[in-house]
DNA sequence: ACCCTTGATTTGACTAGTTCAAAACAAGGG
DNA sequence: CCCTTGTTTTGAACTAGTCAAATCAAGGGT
């Protein structure tokens, strides 16, 4: 019997290897993940994986459309299997958490630019910038220092 | 008789010194420059500057609020002078030309993602990728070799 | 015009993230 | 079971950018 992840590596013509299907593991508990995780994670099953192996994986993974990289300015590149349904990305200024958000108005609506100066676009790359829940709440603890957090 | 610059300088409290007009009047001549290239250009008058000095000259700017950073993915970051308009950017694949865009529908319809996963978003960052013209144009030059293109 | 304070520049070392290249290895077709 | 070829491994190298201490100069006060 096949898993899922050996399937589909072959069908994008990938050899099945353990390195891989470890990255493929790491990447499906943590949605968007940095190469450092993922090595961290990944020597779970295999101990002894350099991270040259795990940019190896991750650029196959990418190059045949199973994992997508994304690279919010100033932070290590994250790797996520969410692919082909043209999201976007919130990103916390504070703390670098990253959720997914799908595009506000109609499909792909930015992909309408106004002026594309000749330009022939076929992504549209949207980056929210803002402050998660905790971050916000840490932050409001900080300036107030009131309210019921004992100690 | 005060120069804009100079004056520009002043008045975000910042001195005006030979690096940071230097790095002005690059930025003024190449709209979306890196580090490197405003190290080389503002060399011609200013010959000692080092790399440093213009990383902090940037970062000066970039926190007074007269210049602005981008970064691509996987490029380096590059600086801008036109500030405080919330534009977007088209970034060629090809050969990493960066031209400006105004947002397609009305002011900033990108700051309303349909759902914000609980962030306060304080900014919608719009990366267009695609192909700039010159790049079209060798591309269907390098796979036709057809034409009027005489040797 | 000079001095003094403070911000700016310089110098130099250093880091993180990533990429490159050559050798050893293993997936999976025959 | 072997062979081919794609993968992994090992190790070095590279780039963009950061940090810290020492020197220097802008420009306000006198």
């Amino acid at each position: 019997m096949e898993t899922t992840w050996t399937h589909r590596l072959r069908e994008a013509g990938l050899r099945v290897t353990r390195p891989r299907l470890s990255v493929l593991d790491v990447l499906s508990a943590h949605p968007h993940a940095d190469a450092d995780t993922i090595v961290t994670g990944a020597r779970a099953q295999h101990p002894t994986l350099s991270p040259q192996t795990v940019y190896g994986v991750l650029e196959a993974l990418v190059s045949v459309g199973l994992a997508r990289r994304i690279e919010p300015a100033g932070a290590p590149a994250l790797f996520e299997l969410r692919v082909g349904d043209n999201h976007h990305h919130l990103v916390c200024r504070s703390c670098g958490a990253v959720a997914d958000v799908d595009c506000a108005v109609g499909a792909a609506p930015c992909l309408s630019p106004s002026d594309t100066a000749g330009f022939v676009v076929d992504e549209a790359e949207v980056v929210f910038w803002g402050l998660c829940r905790r971050c916000q709440l840490s932050a409001a603890d900080e300036s107030e220092t009131v309210g019921g957090t004992s100690a």
